[in-house]
Parts: C-alpha cells; sequence; structure tokens
DNA sequence: ATATTACCGACCGACGGTCGGTCGTGAGAG
DNA sequence: CTCTCACGACCGACCGTCGGTCGGTAATAT
C-alpha cells in the first residue's frame, strides 16, 4: 500500500510521530524502526526527507523553540506594559504547565535524554536571553531594575531555570514551592527590582 | 599473548584509558573496541570487570567527583578562615585551568558528550552545594553575609558555572572577563555579599 | 511521453553486549 | 617441596539491533 503525500506533510507526520516518541522514550531510546511503524512508512522514505536521525530532532526543537519564542517577543514588545509586569509574563510563557503538554522546558530530563535537552537548552537560550534582556534594560530605564551586568544577570537567571525545574518533584510539595520562591527572590536581587515587586 | 592482572588494577586501566577517550573523542564516539585495542584485552575482560558501556562513564565520574569534592570539603571546613576567603578557594579548586589538563568542569561540550557532561553535573551538584552552602550559613553569622534562601542562592549560582564556562571562548577575550566579573557581580548580590568583597 | 517527486525495502557495516570455554596461579593436601 | 585443582581473569566468535545507503519503482506534474 503505497501512499503519497506532499512533501510538506509527511515531514510535519515524522515530526509529529518523532516528537512523540523522543519526548516518551528519550532520544536513544527510540528507533527509526520504531517511527516507521508508527507512520507506516519505508526506511527509505525518511531519508527521503531527513538525511539524519539527529536532523529530525533539529527540526523538532526548532519547531517547538520558533512557536515559543513569537510568544514571548510579542509580550516583550509592547512598551506600554510596565517592565515588571513584562518579564514576569514574558518568563511564565515557557512554563505553561497545564492544559497542553508539550513544554519547551520539557519534563523528561533522564540521562537518556541529555542531547535533547541540551540542544534546546542551548537553542532557547539564544533565542530568549536577548528578550528578556531588553526588558531588563527598559526597567532600568523605567528605574525599577538596577544592575551593572543585564545581560549576564538574565542569562543566569533563565540557566538556572532550564535546568533547576525539570525535576521530578510533585507540582505543589513544600519543597517546589520554596525553590519557585528562592527563584523569585534571588531573580529580584540579581535584576536589582524591589523586594516583593515581580510578585503583585 | 595472555597477561593476567588483579581485578583492581585491571580496572583502573580500563578506566584510565575510557577517560582519556571519553574526554578527547566523547562518550558516543568512543567504541568498545576501541578501548580494548588500546588496552590490548578482549571484549571478554572488559565486560568480565564492567557490565555496561555506561558503567564504566559512571566509574570514571565517580573518580574525578571524590577527589575534587575532597579538596573542597578541606578548604570549606577550615573555620578559622573568614567565609569571605573560603567562598572563593572553595570554588576556584573546581576550576584550575593551567597546569593539569583534567577538570571536573570539562572542557568537551559538544553534543557528543552531553550525557557525560550532564551526569558529571548532577554528580557535582549534589556533593558541592551542601559544602559551599555551609559556608554562606558561616558567613551570615559572621555578618558578611545575608539572603534568605542561601541553599537556592548556592544552587544558581553553581548550576550556572558549571554550564556557563564550558564554552570555546579564548581565556582572556573581553568577553570572558565580562563574563567572569558578570559572575562575581552577581554571586554577591545573591548571597548578599558588599560589593567587591569577594575580589580582594 | 517524459521528467520529477515521493516512496520502497533489501542490504550494509559498526556497534554494544553475551557466552561457552580456556588458562594462569596460589592455597592447601600429600 | 611438589602436585593438584578450584577459581578468578581472560578470550574472541557470535548475536541482535541500530543508523544509514542505494538501486529501483510508482505516482504525479509538465
Amino acid at each position: 500500500m503505497r501512499v503519497v503525500k506532499e512533501a510538506e506533510e509527511r515531514k510535519n507526520e515524522i515530526l509529529d510521530v518523532s516528537q512523540r516518541l523522543f519526548s516518551t522514550k528519550g532520544f536513544d531510546d527510540t528507533s527509526i524502526a520504531d517511527i516507521l511503524n508508527e507512520i507506516g512508512i519505508a526506511k527509505g522514505t525518511l531519508y527521503y526527507h531527513f538525511k539524519s536521525k539527529e536532523e529530525i530532532l533539529d527540526a523538532i526543537i526548532d519547531r517547538m523553540i520558533t512557536g515559543q519564542v513569537l510568544m514571548a517577543k510579542k509580550i516583550a514588545e509592547d512598551k506600554s506594559v510596565p517592565a515588571v509586569t513584562r518579564i514576569v509574563n514574558a518568563m511564565m510563557s515557557f512554563s505553561v504547565e497545564g492544559a497542553n503538554e508539550e513544554f519547551v522546558l520539557e519534563q523528561i530530563h533522564k540521562p537518556q535524554n541529555a542531547l535533547m535537552h541540551q540542544k534546546i537548552q542551548d537553542s532557547l537560550m539564544k533565542a530568549v536571553v536577548p528578550i528578556i534582556t531588553e526588558i531588563v534594560l527598559d526597567g532600568i530605564n523605567e528605574g525599577v531594575f538596577k544592575t551593572d551586568y543585564p545581560a549576564e544577570g538574565v542569562e543566569l537567571i533563565l540557566m538556572y531555570a532550564s535546568q533547576a525545574f525539570n525535576d521530578d518533584e510533585a507540582p505543589n510539595s513544600p519543597e517546589k514551592l520554596k525553590k519557585i520562591n528562592g527563584f523569585v527572590y534571588n531573580t529580584e536581587r540579581i535584576i536589582g527590582a524591589e523586594q516583593g515587586s515581580l510578585l503583585k
């Protein structure tokens, strides 16, 4: 049974299935054969559309990042909103736990997924640091933030966020809450915001 | 040519060679055959001493971490030294760039080594955070530090350090210097130290 | 009719890991 | 002091699986 589809459609089909499997079982533990079986195409077809397994991973990450970053950019650019609000909203937009189960900050942090996790983090950092830094600079002009190293501070905050919240603690456990409170507390210190100003 | 050695000796031999190869070529790109060829033993021998390739990696990391942590612990425990000095020395002990070329904070940060890098980071964080936190608590008692979230602050600082300084920037480039200055600046803010107090 | 695009699946070499079997060696019996 | 024998260290052929290739085929566009 030979089914022909447009390249774009087939590509997305491959990415959809791969993303689900990579997120579930991990990148290394998902074989090309797994993907093929689920879609019902031959190996040659997959390699007609992608030149390697890693290229599939990269494409998935691109797709994920692009969407998230566009959203954050929109939030960041609306300069009519105070910087304090914008920075909170922009950061929130990356961790929409709840409704949909596809986060950029993936939950799977097992050794298996080290490569995937690192690639996501690299791409995300590259894209997001400038956006958030811009907000901080606005905040400094508004007089609500104060730091000599805005970019470095933002990098520090984001790097921690993308690492530290990938544990498997229960969402509302006391430890988790303390972690979040500590994070906000330290964020305020790093960007020189007034204590408690981010939580209003 | 069959050479018999004591298990402990053979194990160390395997770990030495593996560590060198993993650090050079990366974990994934080093095959079991590579290790065997270099030592001159058969596959069965290696799998007699270790039950998987990953177990070799774990053993290497254990060895590395143990040494580094003992050193840091010694520094941290000498309460006659002011906390400001101790925290600097303890952190320095992890990045002895120069003479020897075996750091715990490995230089190889290529996608290939994601698994290795993450495992090192996990082990290191687990061991080091309590040690440094203890120093911060001492510093609070001394009145030189001040924070409501010492453990979280330390985690933030260390997580960044173990990620951010694994780039391939030249050691004395302006970017690197700014990064380091920013790191110190933000560290002082997070633990509530007086500005510039860590750099004396 | 022809060119292009999408698809197929047998095949490949390399890999991590297994297993039945071999051999050096040191403690204890003679 | 010597023999033996059990055990720990070692060997390498073999296995299944993997990511990736390639020559060919069917569908679609021109």
